[in-house]
DNA sequence: CAGTTATGTGAACACGTGTTCATAGCATTC
DNA sequence: GAATGCTATGAACACGTGTTCACATAACTG
């Protein structure tokens, strides 16, 4: 009844010395490739850790080998937002190939602030910042102590940030010019929420391809980038007596509801009575049943090309900010 | 030209004493709630480290209170599957209310245990484990190095062990009772991967209550729980024949995939010529255009009982190993 | 055999923090 | 006026590790 009741601490390389009869050190080599250390020394310690339980602490590690914690922290969307969601999958994965840690926040709409200073309090190796408004202050506090940051989906020019980004204007123009070649003229743009750049950018894109062909916008609506929001949009643009024969919504989730909506309340049919083309081609836009024609913004390329600049960036911390840009494809399928 | 190129080390709690004019202590209490220390000193050595964006180590302080790193690492399931991307917003969300860093691991199959085996390097305040079938081999190293286990999806006897999981026989016997009401009496099941207990549990459930019900399967197929294998193997049972007027599959995404091959492949029309009843609930059930009736798993609830075990494990770290039980709940759509 | 090199090894240091210890000043109480 | 209690403060320690330092032994080289 010692120990009874009170956590019991983590078993240490010191304690691990003591069982296998060597000196603390020794334990420690045992541990590092290459390290100088008889080979039966070595691995009477192993053995000895492993029936123990001994794992080195990795807090302690981090705090000696200053400058590489392993530890990536990565401030995602909206988990509720596929497309968020799929990215994060595959960042996740790939991190690990790199033997990073990624400590992940947000992934709701509230995300203060406050959580993402709060987690600089570790030394992180990098800061992976996904789309978002907060950018411009905590790239400030990141600076400050010399903590990388990669943003995706979002340009800004600052020493020591590197991004990834779509490029999103092009990729609306793509879609405008699709709608046209199938001799829709009344076009319609449903953007996401107006104060993030992917939306401007998309919209000015829209605009500015429509005017090349000589057409201005027959309606300009926003929603919030979920599929209940683009069904709402798109009720709301029928019950209103909206005429357009296309629509280009700023991501695939709107652009779903926006089909829902007008199969299901206007009975309309798509495309015969309706253009629409989303953006994005999460995977659900592929699904039987949608068929949605939509701006690919290229998952993988994204991840590979933000690895890409991390590991760039950890080799040569004082080397110029980058700019990746991410070519946007169209993906021609049923609902154009 | 001094420090050209080398990154820069991170500031530290000595550099703001030198500028402050105090001694190291005072700036450790300065950023202590609560610690004998004078106003006008603290506030000047707040200033000071405002201006030099200092912040204290986490990894150094973690490293000083034993027993509170404020980490928690996180097991997920793939999070192409929607149930688990939306239950891990929640849980990344709730955790942060608790004052802990939610590291990530998986999402996606090819998890290694190696990697979860790798992160019980950090002195983690727990491990949460959702699904997954490395449970067994992990229990015993979580076990050894006194890393609490929290498992969701899945039930595991053992010390230091709590479990979340919903009654998947009772969740997998209302859908056959709701399908047995409707007048379905050719009932078949579609379900996951076969050797994780979730799915076990749903088949002896559906087995058993139809047995109850004087009825015996007519179909027992088996997917991957994604909306594409369950389109898949939804064609190939309307190739094959099968007679069937009612299916429960083990989760939504695949009775989604159901329901677009029966609708398109097989001309059918859902619920007069097949009912279809999913399993827990995933937000994209409740989109019109699929409305599918299915038996709610409770995200909330389950994450709700992961924090409760969590902090009562954390409080007593001696406690007996509890398992929550999550009551499923019929949720009555348009497919049934 | 003398001289150089490669291999082992334990003691000691550094990483950056929170906290205890001892001491000192000051205000309050009897 | 002495005794007590509260506030403030810097030095010192502990946390658990990787690595350098000094030294010892063994293995080659000429």
């Amino acid at each position: 009844m010692q120990n009874s009741g009170r956590q019991s601490r983590r078993i240490t390389a010191a304690q691990v010395a003591e069982a296998a009869g060597v000196s603390r050190s020794a334990v420690s080599r045992a541990f590092t490739a290459g390290a100088y250390l008889d080979r039966a020394k070595r691995e009477k310690i192993l053995k000895v850790a492993q029936e123990l339980g001994y794992r080195p602490n990795a807090l302690a590690a981090g705090l000696q080998a200053a400058g590489r914690s392993d530890l990536v922290a990565i401030v995602t969307g909206d988990l509720v937002n596929h497309y968020d969601a799929e990215i994060l999958a595959r960042l996740v994965q790939s991190l690990r190939g790199l033997g990073k840690w990624p400590v992940v926040l947000g992934g709701h709409e509230d995300l203060r602030e406050e959580d993402v200073l709060g987690v600089l309090g570790y030394p992180l190796d990098a800061l992976v910042l996904r789309g978002g408004s907060v950018a411009e202050s905590v790239a400030l506090h990141c600076a400050k102590l010399n903590i990388p940051m990669i943003l995706s989906g979002r340009v800004m020019s600052a020493p020591g940030v590197d991004c990834v980004c779509c490029d999103n204007a092009r990729g609306a123009a793509m879609a405008v010019r699709a709608l046209v070649a199938r001799g829709r003229r009344k076009l319609g743009y449903l953007g996401g929420v107006p104060h993030l750049s992917s939306d401007q950018d998309r919209r000015t894109g829209f605009e500015t391809a429509l005017a090349e062909e000589g057409l201005s916008p027959a309606v300009l609506a926003h929603a919030d980038y979920s599929f209940e929001g683009g069904y709402a949009a798109a009720r709301d643009l029928l019950a209103g007596g909206a005429e357009i024969d296309g629509l280009f919504c700023a991501n695939d989730a709107m652009a779903l509801g926006v089909m829902a909506a007008a199969r299901q309340e206007g009975g309309l049919s798509i495309p015969e009575d309706l253009s629409i083309i989303g953006f994005d081609d999460i995977s659900m836009a592929a699904w039987p049943g949608f068929d949605l024609t939509t701006v690919r913004n290229d998952m993988d390329e994204t991840v590979s090309q933000i690895l890409r600049l991390l590991s760039a960036r950890l080799e040569a911390p004082g080397k110029d900010n980058e700019v990746a840009w991410i070519e946007p494809e169209l993906i021609l399928r049923g609902t154009h």
